[in-house]
DNA sequence: CATGAATGAGACTTCATTCAT
DNA sequence: TATGAATGAAGTCTCATTCAT
């Protein structure tokens, strides 16, 4: 009983990492469910009896990404957050080389897929809770337009990531750490 | 003779536009050369007189918007140059503004579409044209790492652009404003 | 223009006509798209050009059915009717003899297609009016039971219609004769 | 070893009884071995265990359906008949209600499905049997058309038996009383 | 007896592209 | 130039059945 249950999501788990790095390397629609399949080492029907389709695959890759990422940001409960700038900037890039295929499919495709972009808009109140954090923390800095500084930074994180995902040996570490100068600097 | 081209060079860019406008907003695996042919009014044996296929198009807009892009970027033959870091990123945030489908094509598919991967390394010479110029006043500005510098502020634009590409209402205007500050402020 | 619609209206007919007659022969469920196809001398998407799917065909075939049974039954806008029960039932049969594997289909999926059977009810209103005429006429021959009597007479059709439809062979002339036979006995 | 054959025929009764239903509501070809198991309560597996497959499944409650159809029509050996007209039409419209979904399933796939089309021809002496009594009675009641009367009674039963299966609420007691009364008064 | 993981043939459908007119 | 009929490879998904445990 347990036993069927342990070896399923086991299953389910290692499906999943061969979906996500074919996404991410040949495309979501380019990938057919026969390559994940092949890939995988499992028949093209079993594939149906983990998966119920390729999106509901596509959904949970990005849904367990994203909690990744948000249980790294979001620790203990929300006390004592103690999450000040530095502290985002060097969580968000660790998880990003932590689980590259993840972030290359996912800022690969979230303009393109329909089903990525309502799952972003259903998880919108998650990641609006970090930026109110950061915006927070802004306006204690006393900076002259805390809310415009926030986008300002997420954009900017968002386009070193960007980088970093689609250029190979991409110096990701020092332009971090010029970054960190910058808000460093600044308070 | 010379009519017949100009029709023809006509007919060909009204496919263009309506292509990139179904490329960016339907995806461009999701949209089919009927749906291309059926907006533009046209049968479906008619396109494939104007273009070869569906991969050509999307190479054809491609390289329109790019050559756009660096004729803004490296006017007059290059001679007196006069762009400093605010005219590039003025001019950036111009001609994305007055192409917007075009970049949300782009950035949608870089990381997915093989055939936009090639083109941008074909393309790369360009890119890097303009990359040095900036990096060269970035050295004179006396930066302490102009190459680091260089790259965070490429990258900054690019997430700029991205979030203005993904977000209805993002205020574009005012971050880009709030950048130039800080680049203005150091210099 | 006027050319390729003719042609088109044509092809579809021809589409239908085999796929009936499979539909009839094999059954609905075990023949396959590609069995029409082949019988058709088309190729499988050429198909899916006039027909966007199996149940749209079926759907198409029942309408059609339907609607030359009841252009019999209900002739010249309804005034004179002039329908007693004896030219109802010669008509029916005259009309299953005619498309015998329509009513072969019919007859063998009714019960089982969701499909049919959302269509028979839409249909309703259709088949209504023809019972309730032969009701009135009933009615006015002065039987005891007309609404019964109308619902026996229904079933007794249906059942020497089935019996045809399933059995070669069957006598259905004489005994559609001695169905009438009881009928102007009565009157 | 009695008791396991009991417990086994208990478990081959339940699994027959839950296909049944589910043939005669879902269509035969619809219904998939999964969701008879699920309905049954049991896995995959064991269903096999007990039917060797789909097809058999089918043919065991055909055979099942008919025998207690033939048991009720052809009592106590054949020895003093005592089969009228009247009897042989209560006991077929009592055992139709006794075990509609059977007959809804028969009616229903009769047409479409070789597995009962064969089926029924090797029971077809069966039939037979029960159709030359009746038409013996026939004979004797000195009707001048014996044979086709036989015939159109059956047909008739047939239909009021395909319309009481099609249509809820259908007045089949009534229906039937009026046919009895038809009998009656020519005999 | 009992489980459900595993298989793979085959169904439906889509769509880029070619071709006769 | 212009049309849309025609093709068929390839994709997604289903399901009866087998098998290891």
């Amino acid at each position: 009983m347990n036993k069927f249950e342990a070896k399923r999501e086991q299953s389910r788990e290692h499906i999943m990492g061969v979906a996500l790095t074919l996404f991410a390397e040949t495309g979501y629609e380019k990938t057919t469910i026969r390559m994940i399949a092949q890939q995988a080492q499992i028949s093209l029907g079993l594939l149906y009896n983990y998966y119920p389709g390729k999106d509901e695959l596509l959904k949970e890759i990005y849904l367990k990404g994203r909690q990744e990422m948000n249980a790294a940001l979001l620790p203990d409960g929300d006390t004592n957050p103690k999450n000040d700038i530095q502290h985002y900037i060097l969580t968000t890039f660790r998880i990003l080389k932590r689980n590259r295929p993840f972030w290359k499919l996912l800022y690969g495709i979230r303009m393109q897929s329909p089903v990525i972009q309502q799952l972003e808009t259903e998880m919108h109140t998650d990641t609006k809770r970090v930026q109110d954090r950061i915006q927070d923390y802004l306006v204690n800095a006393g900076l002259p337009f805390p809310g415009l500084e926030t986008k300002l930074l997420f954009a900017t994180i968002d386009g070193i990531a960007n980088h970093f995902l689609l250029h190979e040996n991409y110096p990701v570490d020092d332009i971090v750490n010029l970054l960190l100068l910058k808000y460093q600097a600044r308070t």
